[in-house]
DNA sequence: ATACGTTATATTTGAAAAAACATAACGCTT
DNA sequence: AAGCGTTATGTTTTTTCAAATATAACGTAT
């Protein structure tokens, strides 16, 4: 039988700027939990630096906005990720999850 | 309409160890196409060191020889992909090809 | 007015990856 | 014996990327 497992890794681009990995995908699901930008990143094990560049790279490279984030306020601020990111989280891991699978039945379909 | 692209890379995995990605491929056909892996090294762009532990890593994770290679000679020696290195590169072109196609149709399904 | 927890951004430091450089061995050819 | 183009491997340098550190602004609450 077969050892081998074929893996992958799928992302979204819009004019050549990515909009989607599974990484954002991560960060943004950390937001919806989290409520912050911050506490997120420090949930993803990531800078906040980091984090903060990469949901500005998706609000750029989405057709709508992804996030909506304040500065100030009674908790000091905060983060959202509005219907249109949840969406696409929606849309990316459903495909992501066809491709897994996808992959799986070509490879069973070969004795290498 | 749909601006987006879903884009994938794949890679075979054999216990944990890399098998073929891309650019493993790439190195694997301009072997075969220059007869030598410090020629194809130089065709990739690559150092020769690199290429070298690229096709060490391959030898490793593969199921049967993927490369033979002698030193000395009347050519100094040379590299030479076998059949089954042949078989392995048709597979993953194969499998990344269909890979695309089902990946760029699972986009066109969705209005984002 | 002060404090707090955010977002926002620049600068510095450190680690990891890649590239460059160097050297040896091998086996044919001359 | 010397030269050639390989494979094989170690060492050093450079580059790139991630992490850490620092600072400011913002708006509510105390």
């Amino acid at each position: 039988m077969n050892d081998y497992r074929v893996k992958s890794r799928i992302w979204i681009e819009n004019k050549d700027h990515v909009l989607l990995g599974q990484g954002r995908v991560n960060l943004l699901k950390a937001i919806i939990t989290e409520g912050s930008l911050s506490k997120a990143a420090k949930a993803e094990n990531i800078s906040y630096k980091k984090a903060w560049e990469l949901i500005d790279s998706v609000n750029k490279a989405a057709k709508e906005t992804v996030v909506t984030k304040t500065i100030g306020g009674k908790k000091g601020g905060g983060t959202i990720v509005t219907p249109y990111g949840k969406k696409l989280i929606t849309i990316f891991e459903t495909i992501n999850k066809n491709c897994w699978d996808f992959l799986d039945k070509q490879l069973s379909q070969l004795d290498i």
